[in-house]
DNA sequence: GAACCGGATCGTCAAATATA
DNA sequence: TATATTTGACGATCCGGTTC
């Protein structure tokens, strides 16, 4: 299929099923785009194609907006477009409008950020269930990047710590003991670190290196433990500051939300009274 | 008051992604 | 390419509400 689609769907690559994906690659405010008119889809069952032609007319603006730019899509020759009714939940006046996957060619492979590449860059040949759920989901673009785009930057930049009563306390522990992990006598070793695979609470998995004293009690070395405690607490810091950001960003897409119905409003009134006044001009 | 439930929050791991 | 950062997923814990 030939030139551009234009759709209020999901345009992303495989698997992609955020709305707002779309919107962290768009640009407010820059340069319109080209409407097409003529959406010509192939679809999957029955109907070999079908045309949808737009009421909004080429040369026309249409007063329909996303919050962000509408993005254009080339759809590579030998590509199909699915259409999955079902499954939208964004309705229009005659049904549900049309959700777009973009099947790859055979023998293409999308990666996780839509770009498509061979067999042998893509893969990593593992092959177990969990690596293939993973596969499936696609990672989203980072809340500081979404945020940035829909141009809540100073919200995406706000650290807890700038704030005012909200500073963070840093402290690392200057110098950690060394609490035996492993009862004495239960393993003979000579001299020297043994590794040891343990299992963490989330299920997760470690391999912690231990070593034994004169007394024949095992221990982590200072080193070690104390390079894990910093990489925990970094990263706990780290979880605190996502989950702070996911919520401004959830906040952030319900304010749109709330604008965006106003608008709705605004216009629906807007077509009403411009539908009465053609009305009355007509009768005169 | 004890038991149960559901939601919220947290720490951790692992994998994806960004950056030096 | 190695290292750092980000974030989804999971299990643990806490807390308030409900039922018995």
């Amino acid at each position: 299929m030939e030139g551009m689609v234009e759709e209020n769907g999901t345009t992303g690559g495989a698997g992609t099923t955020d709305p707002l994906a779309s919107a962290s690659s768009s640009t407010p405010g820059s340069t319109p785009h080209v409407v097409t008119s003529i959406v010509q889809l192939t679809l999957p069952s029955q109907a070999p194609s079908a045309q949808v032609q737009s009421v909004i007319q080429p040369n026309q603006q249409s007063v329909i907006q996303t919050a962000s730019n509408i993005q254009s899509v080339q759809i590579p020759k030998g590509n199909v477009i699915l259409v999955s009714k079902p499954s939208s939940v964004i309705h229009t006046t005659q049904g549900t409008l049309q959700t777009l996957q973009i099947k790859p060619e055979p023998n293409t492979l999308v990666n996780t950020q839509g770009q498509s590449c061979s067999d042998e860059s893509c893969g990593s040949g593992d092959e177990s269930p969990k690596r293939k759920y993973r596969e499936m989901l696609t990672r989203r673009p980072s809340y500081r990047k979404i945020l940035n785009d829909l141009g809540g930057a100073e919200i995406a930049d706000n650290r807890m710590g700038s704030r005012p009563g909200c500073e963070t306390e840093v402290s690392l522990s200057p110098s950690l003991s060394f609490a035996p992990v492993i009862p004495a006598g239960t393993i003979q070793t000579d001299s020297g670190l043994h590794t040891l695979a343990v299992s963490g609470a989330a299920g997760g998995g470690a391999i912690v290196q231990y070593a034994a004293n004169q007394d024949g009690q095992f221990y982590v070395p200072e080193d070690q433990t104390r390079k894990r405690e910093l990489r925990l607490m970094k990263n706990r810091e780290a979880a605190r500051e996502c989950r702070r950001k996911k919520k401004e960003y959830i906040k952030c897409l319900e304010n749109r939300v709330a604008v965006l119905e106003n608008q709705n409003k605004a216009l629906i009134e807007e077509l009403k009274t411009l539908k009465e006044l053609y009305c009355q001009q007509k009768t005169e």
